[in-house]
DNA sequence: GCAGAGATGCGACCGAAGTCACAGCGGTTC
DNA sequence: GAACCGCTGTGACTTCGGTCGCATCTCTGC
């Protein structure tokens, strides 16, 4: 169950987005309320209304899936991130999740239509992370159409990674094998025997879903796609 | 060459944009410029800024391309709907060509904040165009993610044909198979095997770069993609 | 510890789609 | 009509990735 913390921080919201004019943090106020997702959560459902939000901390993730249960990520949203940007047009094209225990600012449905309204700079700013999604859509198209699984994985574990505190700071990956073939799009046999072959050539190490990564620089050259110039 | 027609009659604009609000199509006067692009022609080039503008006529495609020359189609723009929405905020990530003839209304690059910034309206529209961007192109990535070649092919046969005037009105798609074969992402020969089983099924009619479409619901049957509920 | 569940490793297999090579076919040009 | 060029058809082959089946392995709770 999601936590209710009430209305939102300016401060918060403020140092997160940056690009966001004063008079309108201010104005957001009394039509927001921040929510703490726990990690695996679903914040909103594929095909369901609901409001755009903020995310101030953690991780999400929104994605799709098959009629047999295999899934790919459409994206993930990140902290000074605009989420489902998309809500006060269209219903949401896909599954929103929080992948770790996240901090969001959530809109009421409708509340994008009054905001834009008062406030010009509310519809810039909607229309900005949508600019931003559509980029990173086509990116992410361009690699499901012509990069191969090992590039996605590989570029996931290096999106995915974060620094571990037990182990001094490594980057490591926190998930199984079926968590990652659901993020690339794939089954957990492949993303096995991709992992095997990293380990192999030194660029992780694995221990019982703990992806270490060992060496960034060489795994970031896996995970440009050869095909795209 | 294009050809540069002058600024845009508002009465055009309206009719196609319908729920654009008349005070901001007045506004628009100024900053527009039509111009006809014959088929084939390149608008804008991929990492290019320019700026968006509106299609009244004909049909754009926005494509990526390998460095071998493959190409997948990003998304079609057809009359009514925004072009390079994404130019404001980003360069272009892809190429923008015509099809065929098309006539199209032009900002210049930077008119897009100098309108917001006079009517709120325009943010909002443009929101709204980059909203539908990224539904059709996350519906694009399910097709390449978890779709067949054939169900693509199926899918921009229907999406492409138009109704020929030289044979009383039937659905005609007019390009060769390396024209469809870059459309969909693939390579001809996959389009070549592909084409001969739909005509063997009777869902088209082929004769030299011509496909007529003979029984068009079964084959928007087979354009849908299996894998997606 | 020990039983069970979930996670992983891996070999064998299959199928879709891309590659290669080459043989027509058809329309255009001189 | 001969030569040419772009388009199309097709068989043979390869490769990647998904499927199946099953054998561990490793936590976790009792």
């Amino acid at each position: 169950m999601p936590i209710q913390l009430g209305a939102a921080q300016p401060a918060d919201i403020e140092r997160l987005f940056p690009s966001w004019p004063q008079s309108l943090i201010r104005e957001l106020g009394p039509e927001t309320r921040a929510i703490i997702y726990l990690g695996g959560e679903t914040i909103l459902k594929a095909g369901q209304r609901g409001g755009p939000g903020l995310v101030l901390a953690g991780l999400l993730r929104l994605y799709i899936e098959t009629n047999e249960g295999r899934q790919a990520t459409v994206r993930y949203v990140k902290p000074g991130q605009v989420l489902a940007p998309i809500t006060p047009f269209h219903a949401l094209p896909g599954t929103l999740a929080a992948v770790v225990n996240s901090t969001v600012i959530q809109f009421e449905e409708g509340a994008a239509h009054r905001l834009a309204r008062r406030n010009a700079d509310f519809a810039w700013e909607l229309a900005r992370a949508l600019a931003e999604w559509a980029l990173y859509l086509t990116s992410t198209l361009a690699y499901v159409a012509f990069g191969t699984v090992r590039e996605r994985i590989a570029a996931h574990l290096i999106e995915l990674a974060s620094p571990s505190p037990s182990s001094h700071g490594r980057l490591e990956v926190h998930m199984t094998q079926q968590q990652l073939a659901d993020a690339v799009g794939s089954v957990r046999e492949v993303v096995s025997r991709a992992l095997k072959d990293f380990r192999a050539q030194g660029l992780i190490g694995i221990s019982s879903s703990r992806i270490t990564i060992l060496d960034e620089k060489r795994l970031r050259e896996r995970s440009v796609c050869k095909a795209l110039k």
